[in-house]
RNA sequence: GCGCCGGUAGCUCAGUUGGUUAGAGCACACGCCUGAUAAGCGUGAGGUCGGCGGUUCGAGUCCGCCCCGGCGCACCA
């Protein structure tokens, strides 16, 4: 055999000798086929009852998720706020706490009433009973629950998905009558006429989380208004008013002005013909310059007040009405006198209140529900007409039966040409719409229920608005800003309309006198109902053949003065935001896996842990759940409020199912990887708008392969390592060990406060990071050696694979809320996993192994500092083909004084030239502090490090055939003449 | 109009109570290794920290004004 041939042969023979990874935790993750697997699984071994049956006992924590609309696909915004609640969820099962997931649909409401008319042709059709139609709307509202559960199964979610809560259920419907009897008992309802935000197109009022402002353009008019005798002695005026919505003209009633401001009468020249107005004085060029006017006399100044007593024909209606005074007339729009529209404007209604318009049953709103003048006799009515009214101008005729928003422009020019329009011009301005059905919003005064939230119960003195305040500080808004919006929101937000006009919700309990017209509630009346629907489900209201009015409240629970009275059934629902916003005491305190889980901390209790939505429902769900949670049992309904913001696409644009730029989620799931997914959502700020595409999604590959990969070397040199043999204790590990553990406890530390804070992404950065720096590039390099060619069972490779064993149960566990499937893939590679399950095992904590030194982590940022200034040379070496890796190399570190004796903290010189090779990963490394090291050549100045120079040559001794390194005693022992000392005694 | 949140490398983001020469990952360029291998390691280039002014021995950080982006609230008669 020749030497070459005996080489080869005894670098073959000895690489067995040499312990590499050996893992079949593959490199490749495979997500799309394991994760489907995984959730069989899963689901076959029960794995949501085991943990439940795990946690039994221990102190509940719960987050009580916020109902969906059963409506369409689950799209990504919602499945990222699903995968941030199980994130939750899953952090706080591992820090111990019993944390069920009870998922729930909002089912009722316009949205689905209105696909189900749609789908019957746009009406309800003749001999179709409401019943018929709401056995409709639940089998719409069931198919979307079934479709969307499997859309957010897709994600990982683990929870009571079998029995989730439905705002349908009987029992649940129940309790809603029970928050508003509660409600009632305190005095909070009541029925009244007001001015409430209608949509035409839904046939319905809105509440303020009903509605979305768009811009739209309208027309915008001036308008002269002829006052009637003298205007501060002048004759012939006009008043000049200014509106956007001519539609409400037949509903004028007055013109107010503000008291202090001051007004011109003007003269000037239209046609050929001179006309005089009334305007404010400092809108008064503004008007005239927009309206064309040339030649324009100030023929006097007046206040505001001097308008008093001063009435105007009605351009419409010939009909006399008066300037009144309102504070809410500004100066910076229109004209300073205001078109008042009882019917058609909350300011409006109050004026007209306050002056006694109209009786509490008719203020003058002559638009019907579906947003078209009433007809002949209904509208006279509705008008307030005289009798003997006649229709010479037309106007009556002319509006009957039109729809307001076809009107508008017809109104315009009628009064163009009654002469009356000084100008008219096209206005862009932001305006409320239907979220539903995207139409504008009108005002249209009409009966409704309120919650009044300004009401002192009896036995509190604060309203409970102030009260809802309160509460709110005492939670905790994550980010931060929450507090301030949601406060903001509550102290400016008017009464609550909890009325509608529909079908699909829960009815109001409430029965009318057919002879008196008296509205009949009690107590009793509405327990009754709550009883009934308790059993039968508020079917009960709306089945008449079963339960006529008689059987639904016999006289016995009637108040005296409507027993043996002729009753009938009111027809308004509630407000679905009533419904959700009910779930604390439908949900939290009465579902049997969750009703004695209330979080309790210092004395307050809460009914929940933690509300999550997006931060829309600061005006929607947080809302209306506080307001009714605060009112019907005086706190909060959660602890924590954790708010995520929309996701947009590359454009930056809202993502929304409507305009098809999100996917549904499962589809990204099944795509990229569930885990990818949720990876990506842990990975980003959510507190600001989420930018969601594929591309940006596998951006998190890299994160995700990086955890991957290191975990899997981790576990790789663990193949003969078993924990309740081979651990060591503290006092076997190297000060290097001891870093290493010691920067995973500052990592569990870091960690663990950004999942209580629920910053995931911080979790997430400092976790790739510790994968990379701290593990990668640092430990896992420099422990290559010991690990793979000291002896099997030697102290030093056994110390280190108990090092990684620690470590990568904490990544795994660490990676269990974020990506569900890999870290539990990643327990069953791990040697004796605590548990069955990665979700039932406990999250790290520091104490034992796991325990901070802070010396050693000053030691070692020292040392590998001065490893990155030999990097630094050695890579120019390189470069230079003086050396190939580092084991070619020999480094001497020149050091100055003041390094030398910091250097000297950490050891003798002879301990440091023992150690530094490993590190530094090269042969041999020597330490000089005796030359003038700036004076030689051969030495590089350090860039980063003071007092440190480096000098690098390649090494002249031969390479150990088994390690690699040339360290000088190759061929000592004589039956290895290829082995360097150390490597034939392991061979032995 | 009022308010809130952002603006740091080509991209995604860190940057603690003001404190050496502003960091990381990806991408890019150049190397090494072939015993983490559809991996791993190293080096490099890349920044007027949105702009201007102020406080300070010292400002990405604190203050004021402005610009840009996003959002919320109000007004919209």
């Amino acid at each position: 055999m020749s030497n070459e041939d005996t080489l080869k042969e005894a670098k073959q023979r000895y690489k067995a000798t040499v312990h590499l990874p050996q893992t079949d935790f593959p490199m490749k993750a495979g997500l799309q086929e394991r994760e489907p697997a995984l959730q069989k699984k899963w689901a076959e071994e029960d794995l949501y009852g085991k943990i439940r049956a795990a946690r039994k006992g221990a102190k509940p924590w719960v987050l009580h998720d916020g109902p969906p609309y059963a409506n369409g696909d689950a799209h990504t915004g919602t499945g990222m706020n699903k995968s941030l609640k199980d994130m939750v969820v899953k952090f706080r099962t591992m820090q111990g706490f019993d944390s069920p997931y009870v998922p729930g649909w909002d089912c009722h409401g316009l949205p689905i009433e209105h696909k189900v008319l749609q789908e019957m042709g746009g009406k309800l059709p003749e001999g179709t009973t409401a019943l018929q139609m709401r056995e409709r709307c639940l089998e719409y509202a069931t198919k979307y629950i079934d479709i969307q559960r499997k859309q957010f199964q897709a994600t990982g979610t683990l929870g009571r998905w079998d029995e989730p809560y439905l705002t349908t259920n009987p029992s649940y419907e129940a309790n809603v009558l029970a928050v508003f009897r509660d409600l009632f008992a305190k005095g909070y309802i009541t029925r009244a006429q007001r001015s409430v935000h209608w949509s035409w197109a839904a046939q319905s009022a809105l509440a303020e989380a009903e509605l979305e402002y768009e811009d739209r353009q309208d027309t915008s008019i001036y308008l002269r208004m002829m006052a009637q005798g003298q205007v501060a002695g002048v004759d012939n005026v006009a008043l000049l008013i200014w509106t956007t919505t001519p539609w409400t003209m037949p509903a004028n009633l007055a013109i107010a002005a503000a008291k202090d401001a001051e007004y011109a009468i003007v003269e000037y020249t239209r046609d050929g013909k001179p006309e005089r107005m009334v305007v404010a004085e400092e809108l008064r060029e503004a008007v005239a310059d927009k309206s064309g006017l040339t030649d324009v006399k100030v023929l006097k100044h007046l206040r505001g007040a001097e308008l008093e007593g001063v009435n105007y024909t009605h351009p419409l209606w010939g009909t006399t009405c008066p300037v009144v005074f309102a504070d809410y007339v500004t100066l910076e729009d229109g004209t300073g006198l205001v078109h008042t529209a009882p019917g058609h404007g909350k300011e409006d209604f109050e004026t007209g209140k306050n002056h006694n318009w109209f009786n509490v049953d008719r203020p003058v709103c002559p638009v019907s529900e579906n947003g078209t003048y009433y007809t002949g006799e209904r509208l006279r009515e509705e008008l307030n007409l005289p009798k003997d009214y006649k229709d010479d101008s037309g106007w009556l005729a002319f509006i009957d039966g039109k729809h307001i928003m076809k009107a508008n422009d017809a109104i315009v020019e009628r009064l163009r040409e009654q002469g009356l329009l000084l100008h008219s011009e096209k206005f862009t301005h932001s305006y409320p719409h239907c979220w539903r059905t995207h139409t504008p919003v009108i005002f249209r005064a009409t009966e409704q229920w309120f919650v009044n939230v300004d009401h002192v119960e009896p036995g509190q003195t604060k309203p409970l608005r102030q009260r809802i305040l309160d509460e709110i500080k005492l939670c905790k808004w994550y980010p931060s800003w929450g507090e301030k919006r949601i406060s903001a929101m509550l102290e400016n937000r008017p009464d609550w309309c909890i009325s509608r006009q529909r079908y699909w919700g829960i009815p109001i309990p409430a029965f009318m006198d057919e002879g008196s017209g008296k509205v009949c509630m009690s107590q009793a009346t509405v327990d009754r109902v709550i009883s009934l629907v308790a059993e039968h489900g508020s079917n009960v209201w709306y089945d008449d053949a079963n339960w006529p009015v008689d059987k639904l409240l016999p006289d016995d629970v009637r108040p005296d003065e409507f027993k043996g009275r002729k009753l009938k059934k009111m027809d308004d629902i509630f407000d679905v935001w009533f419904e959700s916003g009910s779930s604390f005491q439908a949900v939290m305190r009465t579902d049997a896996d969750l009703k004695d889980k209330a979080l309790s901390e210092n004395g307050r209790t809460t009914h929940s842990g933690m509300y999550l939505e997006g931060d829309d429902q600061h005006r929607g769900w947080f809302q209306v759940s506080l307001i009714l949670s605060v009112a019907t049992t005086g706190v909060a309904p959660f602890r924590d409020c954790l708010t995520c913001a929309f996701v947009v696409d590359e454009k930056g644009e809202k993502g929304s199912k409507s305009k098809g730029n999100m996917w549904p989620i499962d589809q990204g799931c099944r795509d990229l990887g569930a885990d990818l997914v949720r990876l990506y959502f842990a990975s980003i700020d959510t507190s600001s708008p989420v930018p969601v595409t594929y591309d940006l999604i596998r951006g998190a590959g890299d994160s995700y392969r990086k955890l991957r990969n290191t975990w899997r070397t981790l576990v790789a040199n663990l193949f003969d390592f078993d924990p309740d043999k081979d651990a060591v204790a503290a006092d076997k590990l190297s000060q290097l060990d001891q870093w290493a553990l010691s920067r995973t406890a500052g990592l569990v530390e870091d960690v663990t406060a950004c999942f209580e804070r629920y910053e995931f992404h911080h979790a997430m950065r400092a976790l790739v990071q510790f994968c990379t720096v701290e593990l990668s590039s640092q430990y896992i390099d420099v422990c290559k050696d010991e690990l793979y060619c000291e002896a099997a069972t030697a102290p030093r490779r056994r110390a280190i694979q108990t090092v990684y064993w620690q470590v990568a149960q904490v990544i795994a566990k660490f990676m269990a809320p974020v990506t569900v499937h890999t870290a539990e893939e990643m327990w069953q590679y791990m040697p004796k996993p605590e548990t069955e399950s990665v979700h039932l095992a406990l999250w790290p904590t520091v104490g034992g192994l796991l325990t901070r030194k802070p010396e050693l982590d000053k030691r070692f940022k020292l040392m590998f500092r001065l490893k990155a200034e030999s990097d630094r040379v050695l890579d120019r070496l390189r470069k230079e083909k003086v050396i190939g890796k580092g084991y070619d190399a020999n480094v001497t570190l020149g050091l100055g004084n003041d390094l030398m004796k910091e250097l000297a903290n950490y050891g003798t010189p002879e301990q440091l030239q023992a150690e530094l090779p490993g590190l530094l990963n090269v042969s041999k490394v020597a330490l000089d502090a005796s030359s003038d090291h700036a004076a030689l050549q051969e030495f590089e100045p350090a860039t980063d490090v003071q007092g440190l120079w480096v000098k690098v040559e390649a090494s002249a001794e031969q390479a150990c055939v088994r390690c690699f390194r040339r360290t000088g005693d190759v061929g000592s022992v004589k039956e290895h003449e290829f082995l360097c000392t150390r490597c034939a005694k392991v061979v032995g």
